[in-house]
DNA sequence: AGGAGTTCGATTATCGATAAGACTTGTGGT
DNA sequence: ACCACAAGTCTTATCGATAATCGAACTCCT
């Protein structure tokens, strides 16, 4: 239940059903879940990592004021931990990068066909194979609990950016990575995500692309 | 109530006190602090954002069973992290770093009287500015949770490393800054963490150096 | 004897209620 | 009219109890 709770919320505040700066009543979360105040607190706790959510003790929990904000710095901290784990991971594939290829293949695949979807989940199997690779829990740890799942196709969806260069912007990591050059693919993973940094950060009207 | 046990668990896992693989039974923990079940979950909601402690639903709480590991792992994403801080901040500072100066300053010091609490303690103060002026808050939230104020007054007391360059090794992190060098900076502040990675992960005997 | 199925004990997940702190509104004093 | 104070209301933090699930020990059958 409180992972129902934790991802609904995720969603919601990523989508703009929650206000930037609104006030998390407990108890009417818990009544629009149909649950008690306990799964829902436990939720709270969760998400408070990823700074979304602030809590004051005996004050209340409030949606971060500067979500926009918020979710840019997002992709610094990912950024960062990819690179970090794309230098690991290099290390330790020695060269094998075949699943990562096929995940670029895909992505190539589905930019083409203007699948929006396909694309978003094939680009989020690759980062994640990327984090996993390196063999650090706890990189891949925090960056699942960045909501990295849930941006990624929102973003793709909502910027109408162009899908093929998308796709292809992978592949200099991969093969970076193929060639052991640890140094390099960090780079490259990191400039990868300077690039999302950049756009305008969308809200509201994004109900359904969050669900 | 939550940040007592947190807290607790926090020094105890560290410290040895909880054994790594230990399953962590909620009635248990609340006995031991005369509290109920709840404070004792949330605890154990914002641990897990650590990897120190792993939760497998309907079956329990454990202590990571590799918590050395963990540990070591800690210091590769809090390099990455500080990286992309002191990269953001030399920006930000524009080549002030007084107070950064300040608190080297006063490491020096208190590594020359032998005083390993206050050389922790300006040491913690000295990241987290960096960290702060990094004006990314979530590169804040996530340091935060890492239990980097708890682990590194332990890790000086029982490495028995050379305290003094403990302290000067800093001194050239905050140069690179004051020059406005935030590659060189930012290099550095990663390097910096990279050196206690190498370190052994002591354990036991240490119920007094972690309170 | 070996294995599948079943019962029982232990523990988590959730609930509803209570205690206690914080904010708001109203009141009296200046 | 303005400020300080106080009662009342709302919300969080915590508690104790219940429901649901897991794992282990046990039994029965082959």
């Amino acid at each position: 239940m409180r992972h129902v709770i934790k991802h609904a919320l995720l969603t919601g505040i990523l989508a703009g059903r929650y206000a930037p700066g609104q006030r998390l009543l407990e108890m009417r979360i818990a009544a629009e879940f149909e649950t008690s105040q306990g799964p829902v607190r436990e939720a709270f706790r969760e998400l408070e990592a990823t700074g979304l959510v602030v809590n004051n003790p005996r004050r209340g929990t409030y949606v971060a004021a500067d979500v926009a904000e918020r979710i840019r710095e997002i992709y610094v901290v990912r950024g960062s931990l990819e690179e970090a784990a794309t230098r690991l991971a290099t290390q330790r594939r020695a060269g094998d990068v075949a699943d990562l290829q096929a995940n670029v293949d895909a992505m190539v695949a589905a930019a083409a066909a203007g699948d929006v979807a396909r694309l978003g989940d094939e680009s989020v199997a690759f980062h994640r194979a990327v984090m996993v690779s390196s063999g650090n829990a706890l990189l891949l740890a925090i960056w699942s609990s960045l909501a990295i799942e849930t941006r990624t196709t929102i973003t793709l969806m909502t910027e109408g950016l162009d899908l093929m260069e998308a796709a292809t912007s992978h592949q200099p990591i991969v093969d970076a990575m193929a060639r052991g050059d640890a140094e390099e693919a960090a780079r490259l993973a990191r400039v990868h995500q300077d690039f999302f940094e950049t756009l305008p950060v969308p809200f509201g009207n994004l109900s359904t692309a969050a669900e």
